[in-house]
RNA sequence: UGUCCCGUGGUGUAACUGGUUAACACGUCUGACUCUGGAUCAGAAGAGUCUAGGUUCGAGUCCUAGCGGGACAGCCA
């Protein structure tokens, strides 16, 4: 998939940024944007980054402007080189292309320590020696105004000089952090003398030991967005009262202005979205890493078998504004069914096998039959499906005593198999437990699909698989994660008590048409009536593949039934 | 009782920038079709735009006040 491809996939829709983007091109404030996606490499991404990335990327794309990728890394404690790889990989796996514009916050470094010194000299920023603890007590509240640092007045030699210390390690972490100069009393907490620089004894993924003193996020952004000339910084609403603060420093420094736009975030029904959680469950071993089928990571969506496509086409979807909003997931899934009805080959599996004899058909007769590969899609082909006496049939398709509108089978009672023939079910045999094990049927043998010999109807179609054919494997049905729709929501309850316990039902006696047998690492089905699967990628081995379910088909029957209870 | 932001069907987003009976998607519900109870097609229900005033010939769009929700008191990002 190329960026002209994505450029010409969807009907984009006009939202808030758009208009002022074009508003800023027709004024000729701008000829050219400039976006970026700017990640602390500190987890995995999720489905609300890629919200961020298809806005960021696919502005550029559309506009025929730039999109930079950059690391936010000025936090040598907690980021690793592990997730700026899985970032990368992100990115580009949901079509994006950063082609060299491949930066970090931490080149800018020097530049920033050069802003530092800028800042000093103008008495915009000073030293200062109160502990942590001293500083948040001298910060006021958001009712009260703050009170001024004893060291707020330190002569700019003094500033400069406990800077020079601080940046050439003669100090412990804590001692002494460079602060700006702005304004304790300001109805913004983010103007009361935010700290610029902290001391930490850290090495850094990129640039080592060189320093010893770390830029704040809020000293480091707005710079490295005007550094790359950055025309639009896109951002979540929670920045918001960070904005006066950024525009403070790009004025005090006289630099390049970007203009910072606030969105609202994504958040997902019966899903977490809060980095630190989602780290959580891996660390606690709750699910069974980052990419773990259930999670909402890209990696875990790309696991499960979500395509690219049917993510940028949710990114469209959930639109653009600034108000709260919680997406339902049943949009994300009809993303993908909408994706892979197009695209995924159609097989027959039968997941809970009930034996099936077909008393009237010969003994060793096989016969080969020819099943679509994709109604929609008729140059997909056909392949052939084995049919013989003994055949699998799903259990949920056969009921002793039948409800009302069940068009499947039960006893005395007619079916189509699909591809086959109809047959009708003659004798239910079961064990000393009551269970039915097997069932007896008779076939019709004028009514094999495609022949137009019967005008023998049947009110259902259900799938099989012939018995002696089979290829037998585990699939893995995976339901939402968490139980009810907002697991963060309830006040003093933690969020893993709402951990849904049957999001993963690991099934291992499913029985496969034989084509299955080559399926690749990754691949797409549909299997028939029951939903989209695809190869898992990392416990399928040669020759036997695990199947993810990705989504389930909409199920009709199911809502009846549902209905009746 | 500070500052900032937000308030349109169940959910989300629109509304030519002040101009017909507020549109689209998901969801829901009918019906048709069907060898996937899938897909598809046709249709329906569901909001009078948080409230109250005001400006205007005309307000979801502008103004004022109120109500409701959210963000902010890390040497996190």
């Amino acid at each position: 998939m190329n960026q002209e491809e994505i450029k010409n996939e969807s009907k984009k829709q006009t939202n808030f940024i758009r208009d002022i983007i074009d508003e800023d091109l027709k004024n000729g404030k701008h000829t050219k944007i400039h976006t970026r996606f700017p990640p602390e490499p500190n987890g995995y991404l999720h489905i609300g980054h890629a919200k961020s990335i298809c806005l960021n990327f696919g502005l550029a794309i559309d506009y025929n402007g730039f999109c930079n990728l950059r690391f936010d890394d000025t936090n040598p404690t907690k980021e690793e080189q592990e997730y700026v790889d899985s970032i990368k990989e992100d990115i580009k796996w949901l079509g994006f292309d950063w082609q060299d514009r491949e930066y970090y916050a931490s080149d800018y470094f020097d530049q920033l320590y050069e802003y530092a010194i800028k800042l000093i000299k103008k008495g915009k920023a000073y030293v200062d020696s109160l502990t942590a603890d001293q500083i948040r007590e001298t910060r006021g509240t958001p009712t009260e105004a703050g009170k001024e640092s004893p060291y707020r007045n330190r002569s700019v030699e003094e500033n400069l000089e406990l800077f020079d210390k601080m940046r050439n390690g003669e100090f412990k972490e804590g001692d002494y952090v460079l602060r700006a100069k702005i304004d304790m009393a300001s109805p913004n907490l983010n103007m009361r003398d935010p700290v610029m620089y902290r001391i930490l004894h850290k090495s850094h993924h990129r640039t080592g030991n060189k320093w010893c003193i770390y830029p704040m996020y809020d000293w480091a952004h707005g710079q490295s967005d005007s550094i790359e000339r950055i025309t639009h910084s896109l951002c979540t609403l929670e920045f918001e009262n960070h904005r006066p603060l950024y525009d403070w420093f790009v004025q005090e420094l006289e630099i390049y202005p970007p203009r910072q736009i606030e969105f609202a975030r994504l958040n997902l029904s019966y899903t977490i979205m809060s980095k630190r959680k989602l780290l959580s469950l891996v660390e606690g071993k709750l699910v069974d890493g980052w990419d773990d089928p259930r999670m909402p990571t890209i990696s875990g969506l790309r696991r499960r078998g979500y395509t690219p496509e049917s993510i940028r086409n949710f990114s469209e979807r959930v639109g653009m504004a600034k108000r709260e909003n919680t997406i339902d997931v049943s949009l994300l899934e009809f993303s993908v069914r909408e994706d892979l009805n197009l695209k995924a080959k159609r097989v027959m599996a039968v997941m809970n096998p009930l034996k099936v004899v077909i008393t009237n058909y010969p003994d060793d007769q096989t016969e080969d039959l020819e099943a679509v590969n994709n109604p929609e899609d008729l140059s997909m082909g056909t392949r052939t499906l084995p049919f013989s006496k003994e055949i699998y049939i799903d259990r949920d398709d056969f009921r002793e005593v039948p409800p009302p509108k069940f068009h499947r089978l039960s006893p005395g009672k007619e079916v189509r198999l699909r591809y086959a023939y109809i047959i009708r079910c003659d004798a239910i045999i079961k064990d000393n437990s009551g269970e039915v094990i097997e069932l007896r049927c008779t076939y019709f043998a004028d009514t094999k699909s495609g022949s137009g010999t019967s005008s023998k109807k049947a009110k259902g179609t259900i799938h099989w698989v012939s018995a002696k054919h089979v290829f037998q494997a585990e699939v893995r049905l995976y339901d939402r994660l968490f139980s009810v729709e907002d697991p963060e929501g309830e006040e003093g309850k933690d969020f893993t008590e709402f951990l849904n316990p049957n999001s993963l039902e690991i099934l291992n006696n499913c029985k496969l048409e034989p084509s299955l047998k080559s399926a690749l690492s990754g691949e797409k089905f549909q299997f028939e009536r029951i939903g989209y699967f695809c190869v898992d990628t990392k416990y399928s081995k040669e020759n036997s593949p695990v199947f993810n379910r990705i989504v389930t088909l909409r199920d009709s029957w199911a809502k009846i039934e549902q209905a009746g209870k």
